[in-house]
DNA sequence: CTGAAAGCGCTTACAG
DNA sequence: CTGAAAGCGCTTACAG
């Protein structure tokens, strides 16, 4: 048990009218009502609820009246399988999401508006369910994976707004969604790796049917064509809970010949194990081989520290946030639909020019290789 | 703008009761009441509710009643100086703060509680405003450095259960506290270290009135003395802030005659910084040193991974969660007062037996040395 | 076991 | 500009 002393009474807005001489409704108005009431008078009972320490019941608030301007509940929808942490015995978040979290809440705390996190297998109707019973005034859902279309019906049916993060459809730019330029970062990064000479690259993603993903292969799509070095780079799917998969994918990586000479890894302790295996065989980074990620917790203490995208995930869920604010009024409106937030580049030392040889180490080294 | 239709209109208590031919008092009884309602109404009022979809006001239920079972809101108080983050141009959470805050929004899902981050220069003051209006039923401190015997008195004050996380009173052990046994964890260090031949040992923390950092240094003082090293190890503390300072604080460590062979930084970004300093210099971990840390976020991932304690941090967060659902009758009362949660030593590659050499490198072996 | 009423703490038409 | 009343959607005494 916690320390729990008699609740004082509380003040009550009947107290305040009778201290200043008034109606309810008239102290109601003076404080926090957009009926005429003179200035003399607001501020007069303004200073009495102050000193009485008046504090207006928020229930009371929002049931009375349309739905004025209280306290604003946001729901964060998490996705079903996040993993099972074994600290909490409960869901965990996982290392995309966590991020993403705590811009949701540092905002929503500047803001003044209250987070629960939800889970549901079945999206639509619990959305609606907490739409119905007050459970909650907007829903933002986190890389919702498997989000379809009809789910998005079902959440614009609600009432509810909300926003998207890191998920978003093409098919229709309309839906509210904040995601990173995963697409805008490949193609810069990929103009970046060429310009050092580069020419066989790789790129290792996740498997599964995200709308990221996919951003992510369409910009290296794009831009390996673009270069006219499509025919020599590859792009890899591997599941990176599969720790044997993703390894046995790396290792595939380093031992092709010719090797390629950049590998850009999304995850960053996939980065990390390509580091280690390189390191097995005797490839050093940067020298011999470039890493790239596109995260950055660890990328800062790896050895050599890991250069990359920065995806500003916090950013992107104070944006959902903000975009939810604007809805609600408490802040200007900004973007519509698909709104996206460039990565940014942090070089550490893990990408340098191509090496000069590009053949397997046998061979004599050809200084004037332009391939 | 996000998308919102015209909400659906709600269905109300009185729909159901008229559906299902009874007055709204017996139609609440039978879906939530204690009252006594026959078995057979009760089950066929709640088949009425369900097919209507009806969803009972929150708002509603909390303002009648004396506070009937709803929705609970949990308030985190977040102390000021947590920093700046530029991503959301708001305030940044500690990497202390962040797992105990994942723990906390976790178990709170769990168990359908709302959070709300609140941030007060005034904690006081603030809490009992936040009880004085509706805007939290119970309160959780995170990491509340300076946190005073006043500002506990004003917590139970303001009526609000509450719990304080990773930081407590040795002179009110009843203060309803979840803390790390950081002394316990360096007790067991300690002694882990001195049976793998280790007498030279240093304790790198955190300056500042932590009372967790003062467990720190009372658990060393005690397990340096009771193993009866306590003249060839020291402890010091430098402001991790002050990037200049650690570094320096580093360097003298690594610089000594003789040299510590163990060293034991809280903080990984530190231990970090150990490596990298010890690398510089060709000191080679863990032959030569042995490194240890109490965090474990990036330690998996340095070179070498750091061995280290962790905290559990997640879990102290989701404990606090559990403490005031316990005072809420929503999980079984367990503990009370300080409730302490032991690290879990996890062992990577960052330590080893000492070296046999307790001298400047410059000096002969002596394979019989005793300190 | 059941009905009809009062009331939670506010806000907002509705009259003056 | 101001008073007095109605009502938000529920729950809980209070009578039967």
């Amino acid at each position: 048990m916690t320390a729990r002393p008699p609740a004082r009474r509380r003040v009550r807005l009947k107290e305040v009218a009778k201290a200043a001489g008034l109606s309810e409704g008239q102290a109601s108005a003076a404080l926090s009502g957009y009926r005429g009431v003179s200035d003399a008078t607001r501020e007069r009972v303004r200073k009495i609820a102050a000193d009485l320490g008046y504090q207006p019941s928020e229930h009371a608030r929002s049931l009375s009246g349309r739905g004025r301007r209280t306290t604003h509940r946001l729901a964060v929808v998490l996705n079903a399988p996040t993993g099972v942490d074994r600290e909490t015995g409960g869901i965990a978040v996982t290392p995309f999401v966590s991020p993403m979290l705590e811009g949701i809440m540092l905002r929503a705390s500047e803001l003044d508006i209250d987070v629960r996190l939800v889970r549901w297998p079945d999206l639509a109707s619990g959305v609606i369910e907490l739409a119905a019973r007050d459970g909650a005034d907007a829903v933002v859902v986190p890389s919702f994976t498997g989000l379809s279309v009809d789910d998005v019906a079902a959440l614009r049916d609600s009432g509810l707004p909300f926003v998207l993060l890191n998920r978003h459809f093409v098919t229709d730019p309309t839906v509210p969604t904040v995601i990173a330029d995963v697409a805008g970062g490949i193609v810069e990064l990929v103009s970046r790796l060429t310009a050092a000479g580069h020419r066989r690259m790789a790129l290792l993603t996740e498997v599964g049917e995200s709308s990221v993903v996919a951003d992510y292969h369409r910009g290296w799509q794009e831009a390996t064509t673009g270069h006219g070095i499509a025919d020599s780079c590859v792009a890899t799917r591997v599941s990176h809970a599969d720790r044997a998969a993703r390894d046995a994918a790396i290792a595939d990586l380093l031992d092709r010949e010719p090797r390629p000479t950049a590998i850009v890894a999304v995850d960053e302790a996939a980065a990390h194990q390509i580091l280690a295996q390189a390191a097995a065989r005797g490839i050093t980074v940067p020298d011999q081989l470039s890493v790239v990620t596109f995260e950055s917790m660890i990328a800062p203490y790896t050895t050599p520290p890991l250069s990359g995208h920065d995806l500003r995930l916090s950013r992107i869920g104070a944006r959902g946030v903000e975009r939810i604010a604007a809805d609600w009024g408490l802040v200007p409106t900004g973007a519509e639909g698909t709104e996206t937030i460039p990565p940014r580049y942090v070089d550490r030392d893990s990408v340098a020019p191509a090496p000069t040889l590009h053949s397997p180490p046998t061979d004599t080294i050809d200084p004037n290789s332009k391939d």
